[in-house]
RNA sequence: UGGGCGGUCGCCAAGCGGUAAGGCCCCGGACUUUGGAUCCGGUAUCGAAGGUUCGAAUCCUUCCCGCCCAGCCA
């Protein structure tokens, strides 16, 4: 169950008033159409559940379409991952899989028919040549001067282009349109380039290849798309993609442009994401601090929360960066609700019960999701020497420090309330490398005198019993909200987070996470959420934490410092 | 200085002439064997200035600010 928190949004809108004029006969048919040059990753994400998403709520379809123009960038890597991401966002585009490349055909007539209707012509300009006569913003081009040659000896040369007669970037197909137009992608946009590149899927067959500008809007009319939703930069295409499709006189989708998602603390560009995987500044695509679906995926996200957010995020026009905040809400949302509870000690310090029996060991029920009881319970091992997480014990404790210090109690999880009797340190180091507890056995879990109340509850772990676990605790990439906001001379590689990745080795979780396989999520009480990492392997569990619980603590004790 | 598009709470975002939804964040408080979850409560006059109107965030005018466009990338 979603709640519909936007009850609308300007392209439901829009939508919404083409069936009730019957626009398309009813008919609602969208696509998400990426390059298959990169990963996807949340911003797509944003595309898809769009694209998707409307035509699921208005009984349409939506196909996935490869923009493949390009093969000079693309892969088939690419289709793969871009493939199973989408599945795994939970969409399904049955047997309409497309790819620009199935219309090169076709495409080629479309430019065929420009050229004799004398609307396209062969330019010999290089493309240093192409910009000169451009102009600028302000200043009109010139047109080229091989802007009037004839129907006929266009047709030639083109067919030669296509026959590999010509060296590459040699010669262009342009649409003869207007080089005084104020708006430059109406100044003969190039149609098609030579490109002697073997695509992923036509191999050899073609050494010219049309642009994207070229190719775009026809596949869309081919595939027969009412709605035609893109992002903001293509707004100013749009009138080209119009020109095209009316001189072409063939079925004109309507395209729609939204902003995309840019979220704090990370980057979303395809250039920058590339880059920090060349660069070595993460693991690969699916590094779990990776914005990508594979490195979302891999860290814990989960399919649902994600779309949810989407739906959250809403859709508009309006340039916006969305707090990284919200995307983890919904995690958190989504995960409460059906993560079981285990207990798990990250950074481990030593707990003697001094007055609980040496070889004694007592096995006590804990609840597996107290928001899900048909989730069950399950037994946890106590025993007399613990683990509990160094965070949880202070020397010395600040003001609204309620958990363990010299002389207080804490309830430990599902079992007794402890006091802390003494403190052992390092002769060395003077590092507390113990700490002697004293234990009430009246105040057992459950127990009829167990009502005592105390401040603070914490977990903990039998140290015999409990299991050895790699953990890491991902934080955000980067530094600063926003990675551009950097000194001067310094670009957003500055502000690379270098604690994003930390890796604690010595774990110690409950026992019932042996055997704990890749992709399993679960909450480690107080702590977060947390998911099994491939990278886990017989008789080594590595877990990454997907998101921290909220921590109002963490928070009094910043503002503690802070003054 | 050309063209396109935007400017509603700290962050997203509804609203389309009738007197500012919602979510996130934040701040209170209740509850709590996760300082989790949950539950209550709190926070904007709509970029600015004029104008039209009984009435404007919504219409008009002018101005200011931001983003995009000079790839044979998408």
């Amino acid at each position: 169950m979603i709640p519909n928190y936007t009850p609308t949004n300007f392209i439901r809108n829009i939508i919404e008033e083409d069936l009730k004029s019957n626009k398309n006969g009813g008919r609602v048919h969208t696509r998400f159409p990426p390059e298959p040059n990169g990963y996807l990753h949340i911003g797509h994400a944003k595309s898809i559940c769009l694209n998707f998403g409307l035509a699921a709520e208005y009984g349409g379809l939506c196909n996935l379409r490869f923009d493949d123009t390009n093969p000079s960038k693309e892969d088939v890597e690419y289709v793969e991952s871009i493939r199973a991401d989408v599945r795994w966002l939970g969409f399904d585009w049955q047997d309409r899989e497309y790819y620009a490349s199935d219309y090169f055909d076709r495409l080629y007539e479309y430019a065929v028919q420009l050229i004799k209707a004398d609307k396209a012509y062969v330019c010999d300009l290089s493309a240093d040549e192409i910009r000169e006569y451009r102009g600028t913003l302000t200043e009109p081009g010139k047109d080229s001067p091989y802007r009037t040659r004839s129907v006929e000896e266009n047709l030639d040369l083109f067919e030669r282009m296509k026959a590999g007669e010509f060296p590459d970037g040699a010669r262009t197909l342009r649409a003869k349109i207007d080089m005084a137009s104020p708006n430059l992608n109406m100044r003969d946009p190039v149609m098609y380039r030579i490109l002697p590149a073997s695509h992923h899927r036509t191999g050899d067959k073609w050494c010219i290849y049309p642009t994207y500008d070229f190719a775009h809007g026809q596949s869309d009319s081919i595939e027969g798309i009412t709605h035609s939703i893109c992002t903001l930069e293509f707004e100013d295409h749009r009138p080209l993609y119009d020109w095209f499709l009316d001189e072409l006189n063939i079925f004109h989708p309507q395209q729609i442009e939204f902003a995309r998602l840019n979220l704090t603390y990370t980057v979303l560009s395809k250039r920058r994401l590339l880059a920090l995987v060349e660069e070595g500044h993460v693991g690969g695509w699916d590094d779990p601090r990776m914005p990508t679906l594979a490195g979302i995926r891999r860290r814990g996200y989960t399919p649902e929360a994600i779309r949810n957010f989407c739906e959250r995020i809403g859709v508009a026009k309006r340039n916006s960066t969305v707090d990284i905040a919200m995307l983890e809400h919904c995690l958190r949302e989504d995960l409460n609700k059906r993560a079981p509870r285990f207990m798990a000690v990250l950074r481990p310090l030593r707990v003697v019960i001094d007055n609980y029996p040496e070889n004694r060991v007592e096995e006590l029920e804990a609840v597996n999701n107290p928001e899900d009881p048909g989730m069950g319970t399950r037994k946890i091992p106590f025993s007399r020497v613990l683990y509990i997480d160094r965070e949880d014990f202070r020397e010395d404790p600040p003001k609204e420090f309620f958990r363990l210090a010299p002389g207080s109690e804490v309830r430990l999880r599902y079992a007794y309330i402890i006091k802390c009797a003494d403190v052992v340190k390092d002769a060395k180091t003077g590092e507390v490398s113990e700490i002697r507890c004293t234990y009430d056995p009246d105040t057992r879990s459950g127990s009829a005198k167990s009502s005592r109340k105390v401040k603070a509850t914490i977990h903990w772990v039998s140290a015999v019993h409990s299991i050895e676990a790699e953990v890491r605790p991902y934080d955000h990439l980067f530094l600063k909200p926003d990675p551009d906001d950097v000194e001067e001379g310094a670009d957003w590689r500055s502000n690379l987070n270098p604690h994003s990745l930390e890796t604690l080795k010595s774990c110690r979780l409950e026992p019932n996470l042996a055997g704990a396989t890749p992709g399993m999520r679960c909450q480690f009480e107080r702590l977060g959420y947390f998911c099994v990492d491939p990278d886990t392997s017989e008789g080594k569990l590595v877990f990454n934490r997907t998101v921290t619980l909220r921590d109002p603590w963490a928070k009094i004790e910043k503002g503690q410092k802070k003054g």
